[in-house]
DNA sequence: CATTTACACTAGCGCTTGCTTGGTTAGCCT
DNA sequence: AGGCTAACCAAGCAAGCGCTAGTGTAAATG
């Protein structure tokens, strides 16, 4: 629940945690399965989780704050050009996706295991990084890159890169910038590499 | 696990089970839940379905099932033009969406709680519909109604494409039709309307 | 030195889970 | 009428669940 904690023993804990959602799902990964993975006991947990629910959460802000640091830092270095503000935006995505992908995926698929209040906490930050890809798409369509209304392009981008984590490889042919680049070709406008 | 099996009252349960499944997640339904809705007691749920997973299973067969058949149906009527086949695959996708959303959601949220067997099966469903979408999308790039590899754009419109259920609004100002030419309008194909 | 703090342990409570068992009922076929 | 079967029920088992209580210990702090 807390916005900042960075014990780094904690944070080792949410890496494990992370790993073994994205394994098992939510549900069926029980406290002393955690604990295992984690070299303690599972009563030892709740020394550095209040709940169950506590450790979802925690992995679930991890990646949603990593995803927006790594997206605004991509677009401070992009002048006010559209298009470079584009390409860094599909960049940055896919570039959070390689590096912290458990996290990610969890924030996709168990989502609906948050109870109200991390919910309603969490729902800042992602509605933060869904605006700042608005911002960035009604900027490429002022400027004549793409085409479409702002909201339904902003989703259909979305999902097209959120999708992404049911089938990327990075050890595979396409690194991630080649893969933005590819997607934003296919929207209309022209690939261009980064400064 | 049959891959037919039209008993009324089973295909009823099937309907009850994929509400439920999408409303708790599936490993949180429990048997009692859903025998409850089904008006009947938790034990007698076992003489439809061998196992829970079982249930799990014909869920997400039968909403698979229909979307192919709803795809090909679609894909009938279009003569050989390679813009109409396109729209009719995304109008086709999206209107499934509508009718069948709940076995939809759990089939792509609740896919890893599957066993490996169950899994096998579904995947050869998965895949034909999935290949149907590369067909056409391959036919749509040699006509040069879009652009890029056959196999990302692929991947990239099914994942714009489903994402939607986790924002689209039956109820709301758009038709699936009207999203379906916002999306291949975005692709750059210009709209048309079908037969 | 005494005290606090951080982290870990053991043991187990109270409850829920998926599923089984053995038996009953109502409708259909001959 | 008699037999068959699909559909259901009551009762409960064994296992597993999240979490708590109480304790031990080594390092940091006064």
């Amino acid at each position: 629940m807390n916005v900042v904690n960075d014990s780094p023993r904690r944070q080792e804990l949410i890496r494990v945690a992370a790993h073994l959602f994205v394994q098992e799902g939510f549900d069926r990964t029980t406290v002393r399965m955690l604990a295992q993975e984690m070299g303690i006991k599972s009563g030892s947990l709740f020394h550095h989780f209040r709940d169950k629910q506590a450790i979802l959460c925690a992995v679930i802000e991890e990646g949603t704050h990593n995803a927006l640091a790594i997206a605004h830092e991509a677009l401070a270095q992009c002048d006010n050009d559209a298009e470079m503000r584009l390409h860094a935006m599909a960049r940055a995505h896919l570039q959070t996706l390689l590096t912290d992908r458990n996290a990610h995926v969890v924030a996709l698929y168990e989502w609906r295991r948050l109870d109200g209040d991390s919910r309603d906490h969490l729902s800042h930050l992602r509605d933060a990084y869904e605006q700042l890809w608005q911002e960035v798409i009604g900027e490429a369509l002022e400027a004549g890159l793409i085409r479409g209304d702002k909201f339904l392009v902003s989703r259909f981008v979305l999902g097209a890169l959120n999708w992404t984590v049911r089938w990327y490889d990075p050890d595979g042919v396409h690194s991630p910038e080649a893969l933005a680049g590819e997607l934003i070709d296919m929207l209309g406008a022209p690939v261009k590499t980064p400064a």
